[in-house]
DNA sequence: TATGAATGAGGGTTCATTCAT
DNA sequence: CATGAATGAACCCTCATTCAT
């Protein structure tokens, strides 16, 4: 029997976890590999989680917050929209780029199993904060005029999939720079002569 | 239980199939629901297709060729890159209107489950057509220079995730207009003076 | 894969069922057991089954309402009191012997496991069953006065106990006749000359 | 934790062992739940029994040789068969009234699990008492002539049906005096002239 | 003496797949 | 072509037992 501290044993199950119901998906995951993977007994996986479901939901709910309470800290104490905006996306990417597995994870999953309701909500309030961005951005003239709601939801639904894009397929990179140029100036060419 | 033509019987297991996996995912998508779904036996199924991979592989592919063949045909019989990539956003996205469930369907399982490599080759072609496009926007002079290559990564990418959230989440309703106003114009406003 | 009737396949888990049950209690009967008792697969238990515990419960209640009814079409049908309470006796030895085993599985998940309602009531209803007949001989001076619904209560007490002692010991058989002369005597004016 | 003495440590998973077991049966009782009941760590019971099984029949045979050495002391002290018998039923009486618990327990368990050994012989040894008790009258002429050997068996059976009445119907209350009564009328000479 | 994290065999249940009819 | 009873591997989860501390 290895003795090692709860804590330790959780966080090592966390990982397992992450790797396995990203590679599999909820359904085919399996806590035996996951147990295997964690170097623990299956047993040892329910000491810590009630059941699959349970550790399932704490591995989304908790990246989920920690990520969004960060983002909307940042985002936030921004003053210009264009700062913020550029932050925004910035910050998702990097978020993407080090937690591949959750992204997977989570846009495999979503709206499918339980913590629906907590993953619409994450989305929705990332959308509004779009949104807040783009109407500040509107009335400090720097944006141009548009249904700011719609907007929010097109960025924030781009976001999405080039987030899915780049953890999905590996020959697809985006760069920060690359896509806060796209989202700000679109594909026209805007210097000549109209 | 009626005798059917062999077609009609595959037809309606495959009208069934949609549903099911759609609504569960491949892995908890369950055999017998199906065939139930179909007004066929369990046993019936297996008639016409080897086993459930091969069920949900013909279901993917059968519908990935259909609509890959004519938005390529669209596309490409038309001269104007500005028009093309307009028809390209709106046949993508009604496409997603009417096949809900492809849709799911797809990016739920996409990467995970088998038929990785046709549905990877499915979204290069879609990306290579975009690029095409731009490349010969870009040489008209009416798209903004730019690295053809990750613009097209961008905007399938965004594409990707719209029809993702228009699919999952309600709310969510992009028109081909908004999204094509978007592509081409980005976030700011451009008709301030330089 | 063997071939069976439907009905056949029930009857062969329902008499498995009954042995593994009686043998071990409910807990630690084990369907895998059952399965291979009955020569059946273990899916195939779940075929005609929804579970372990509604699997349990029809035996238990089909067996309890098959004699239940039984019994109480006999007592009723009955004009002499001593008769009928003779008969009742008789009854339900021969039924224990015939079938110790849901004596055992019956007595020995008695008001533990689920199903307690339909046990208890049917116990209340056989002690109702021997009430009447209690009463009715007082009334018609066959026999002694008494407290009739105790007296139910101890006779039907008694009846559970010796069934249980001849389930169990196998040198405790007690014949309907020695049993009835024992309740009889009890039971029987005794200032009559005789 | 509180440093306790050994002995105490052992009364109270005595005692919570007790409750647990009669509550669900020996297969569902959970050492788990023993042990938080006796206020002692899961490791703690191991220390005092060797296992599930030893602390079970620990249980079991205390109990039985408590109780068992208790009424063979009072019932052979009599010299009246009559008050013999009396004794001998009122002391069953109310043991199974202050111990619901191990008469469940007992009951429940007896025959299926290990310990049949005990409590089958605890049982003749119980018979046997009677018995003895039944030929003593019957030599002194209080008693009918009868098979004592029987009569035994069934006075031994109905004591454990009404026991176990007791015990898991809570309407179910039997007077030692009502019993007795039930009991004697049956074994008196009637004959005689009262 | 005492603790409680860890183990892993074993039990209930599901479901893709087969095949006798 | 069609059926659906039957199969059995594999999954989730429990819990008696051990042992490092």
């Amino acid at each position: 029997m290895n003795r090692r501290s709860g804590i330790e044993s959780k966080k090592r199950i966390i990982d397992a976890a992450m790797g396995v119901f990203s590679r599999h998906g909820y359904a085919k995951a399996n806590i035996r590999e996951i147990a295997k993977t964690a170097g623990i007994s299956v047993g040892g996986v329910y000491l810590y989680f009630k059941n699959k479901e349970e550790l399932y939901k704490s591995l989304i709910n908790d990246r989920m917050l920690d990520f969004g309470s960060k983002i909307e800290m940042i985002a936030e104490q921004t003053k210009s929209p264009m700062v913020a905006l550029s932050n925004f996306l910035r910050l998702h990417i990097e978020n993407a780029l080090k937690h591949k597995e959750i992204i997977l994870l989570h846009i495999r999953e979503h709206g499918f199993t339980f913590g629906m309701d907590e993953k619409r909500q994450f989305f929705r309030k990332q959308r509004r904060l779009i949104e807040k961005i783009i109407l500040s951005g509107i009335s400090t003239g720097e944006f141009r005029r548009c249904n700011a709601k719609e907007m929010a939801k097109i960025i924030m639904g781009s976001l999405r999939g080039i987030l899915l894009s780049m953890a999905l397929d590996d020959d697809v990179i985006v760069t920060p720079k690359g896509l806060n140029e796209f989202v700000l100036n679109g594909l026209l060419r805007k210097d000549k002569k109209e």
